[in-house]
DNA sequence: TTTACTACAGAACATATTGTTCGGTAAAAT
DNA sequence: ATTTTACCGAACAATATGTTCTGTAGTAAA
């Protein structure tokens, strides 16, 4: 990719951050985001067709950062689920949001972020379906199967508001135990 | 009130309920609300500072009918936490919206509704610190009272959210089983 | 009934945001 | 060295917001 392309781009996105820290999605705008990334109107919408384009794709990065975590060596990926048990791997995103990676406390936290946590939770079913059978077995016959997935889909993105909401005063070891304490 | 105020408001919030069927409440403009309410610019914005309000009065007025049931001799309304308990309560709420009372369906089911769950959040919260103790005391022991609050409020709207989203499929009574079961 | 008040319509208006277009410039690839 | 590509910056049309004005008609009080 063209360096040009990739600065700006990253320009584009750092913007984007610092001005989700500082209020709703909803009420950036484009030109708010080009005047701080400090590019032209033109080069914007060449990168993205609209701003929800602009955070669906920012989404996608930031979620294959933080889903994709390192092994031992430091040079290979894996990808968050084909390494770890199922207590650690929600463990692992409750301390990524704890130490604040990618500025996503920003995102999550914000007040009018619908579109955000729809993506998040979009990929976060599919890990949550790989350790389904974590999960209490008993509870999960008296339910149907795709109300008891949602529920537990539910309950996690729910926990993390609560955290973020209540100031991360829980450590994420003791966020996780009260996760897995209510379901 | 004027009787002129009374039926311009009335015509307002008739045409927000036809447009919210139709299309997401973002979308929404205030151009499309006072074409088909058929009032005057001026007019709507003297009634509502923004769009923003509209919909918070609106949902003031909506919830008043959800939360107030009629008595037996049908001239007094209580409150609904008044005079049932906490099973026929939630059942109660879950009717109102399988018999989709005040058109609530087209609210709780558009993409984006944040706004609107956030009020209907607002006002379950009182209903369920009501019917606190109804619910498993030993979990509730194991995690802080203001998690499992929060947990319980967000199981029943992610519930509701569920059952929408998949076509209103089981009884009201069916789905306050699920509810129950999962808590 | 007469008078004062209030809500409304309709239009014009300033302002802000969106998304597009175009010519010129500089960086990158060939 | 030449061509291609990305960028800037400015202008642009289109749309939405919220305000202000004048005239009119319904409502309430004398």
């Amino acid at each position: 990719m063209d360096r040009r392309q990739r600065k700006t781009r990253e320009a584009i996105f750092h913007a984007f951050t610092t001005l989700l820290a500082k209020k709703d999605y909803s009420q950036i705008t484009v030109g708010e985001i080009i005047a701080e990334a400090d590019v032209g109107r033109a080069t914007f919408y060449a990168h993205f067709e609209t701003k929800d384009f602009l955070l669906r794709d920012f989404c996608k990065e930031l979620f294959c950062h933080i889903f994709d975590t390192e092994t031992g060596d430091g040079q290979d990926h894996k990808h968050i689920f084909q390494c770890e048990g199922a207590d650690s791997v929600f463990l692992h995103l409750f301390r990524h949001i704890y130490r604040n990676d990618q500025n996503i406390l920003a995102l999550l936290s914000s007040p009018n972020n619908d579109l955000f946590l729809q993506y998040f939770r979009k990929d976060l079913e599919i890990l949550v379906e790989t350790h389904m059978e974590r999960f209490d077995l008993q509870k999960k016959a008296e339910v149907p199967e795709a109300f008891w997935k949602n529920h537990i889909l539910s309950t996690f993105t729910e926990t993390i508001r609560w955290w973020i909401h209540t100031g991360l005063q829980e450590s994420p070891e003791v966020i996780t135990d009260y996760f897995f304490k209510v379901l």
